[in-house]
DNA sequence: CGTTGACATCCTACCGCTCGGTAGTTATAA
DNA sequence: TTATAACTACCGAGCGGTAGGATGTCAACG
């Protein structure tokens, strides 16, 4: 199956391109170049340029609703909830970082990230992806992780929702710095981790 | 000074497309058509496209320089603090929510705001302004916020970079998500209500 | 086993169109 | 009269996309 190799290696640069440049200002002849074939023959592909960036756009939420833990997490769902009933609060937050970690590194993630940000105003499906997976499926899924918490007796009760969202939203920024200035990722990384540090201390229990 | 009028008229309208569109994705003759001109009369302003955008990108920071409240706050200058010495913490808020409001209906901040997060990843100076304006500035004038409530008393101690950060990047992350989905601003409007409470009460001195 | 033919994949060459930019000209207003 | 700022007309380059031919692969067949 060479055909579905190629597929894969013009889907793979036309990520690469559009998550610098945008979907407008790259050009099929780089994408072309990119791969090592002519221009011409992404059509034995592909149908044009639009097509490319809809089967794109198809195989990141396949690959994002199969694999991301946002959208895995059922935090209503008891046998989930049981699975995470023994971890401690400091693992909560080593795996909250290590998740950070993945999530600022994966090439294709951090890619994908970029590319929904730069194309959100000008393709309403990029807008929906790009706050389904970048806000509301963190944002559920931390406040799932809150509301056990405090049910646990782990965290004193409050709004999960916000308390969800002052959690992870200074996070979200914190990628998107790291995207833009990836020579502060030191720095960044120091803040979550005191962020982090912070939230669950004065939300704690005994605070 | 009918020609200043007219250059004016040229970079409201780059500043309208290149904030949709962006500024590769953006003709010139699309330009020249928003102001009611023929695409060659733009030469008489501009000797080209990049300069119409590094004439805006200066004139946008000439202004943010200027108006801005975060970068004209200066805690550290005894003047200023004492100006705001007498100030309750409801008021504090009562600040904060208007001056959300503000920057997120000003029609140039708010495009500004939209062509940065889009260009950011093509243009280094677009990247730097994106985050002085965006970041760097906010968090340094609500660090300076924080460390003056914390030694007024209003507030308890703690880390005033963390805590400035927790307050205000949810609302960076907020105001990303109106300017994709205008639709819920109401609702994130009173998302940042509860936000802003929530932050003061938790940190608040009698917790 | 060697030949054949259908199909997939890539190629070169080209199309019409729009781009950013230029040259030279006209209208206007001090 | 002179300077400015608008205009019309055009340029070469590069765009997305198409036509048609070359090459390679592989199952079917005598």
């Amino acid at each position: 199956m060479d055909r579905s190799n190629t597929k894969q290696q013009i889907l793979a640069a036309a990520l690469d391109l559009f998550s610098t440049q945008g979907y407008e200002a790259t050009a099929l002849s780089q994408i072309a170049d990119a791969v090592g074939i002519r221009k011409a023959s992404l059509y034995s592909h592909f149908a044009g340029k639009q097509e490319i960036l809809d089967c794109l756009l198809e195989q990141l939420r396949a690959r994002y609703d199969s694999r991301s833990l946002f959208t895995r997490a059922r935090w209503d769902d008891p046998a989930f909830a049981a699975r995470q009933a023994d971890i401690t609060p400091d693992a909560v937050v080593g795996d909250i970082l290590a998740q950070i970690r993945y999530i600022l590194h994966d090439p294709q993630i951090s890619k994908a990230r970029k590319m929904l940000l730069i194309e959100q105003f000008r393709n309403e499906r990029m807008a929906r992806l790009q706050t389904e997976m970048n806000y509301e499926n963190v944002l559920r899924y931390f406040e799932g992780l809150m509301e056990f918490l405090i049910r646990r007796g782990s965290l004193r009760i409050g709004d999960p929702e916000i308390m969800a969202a002052q959690l992870c939203l200074p996070i979200t920024v914190w990628l998107g710095l790291c995207d833009r200035e990836p020579d502060r990722e030191e720095e960044v990384l120091a803040l979550m981790d005191r962020h982090v540090r912070r939230f669950f201390q004065i939300n704690g229990r005994e605070a």
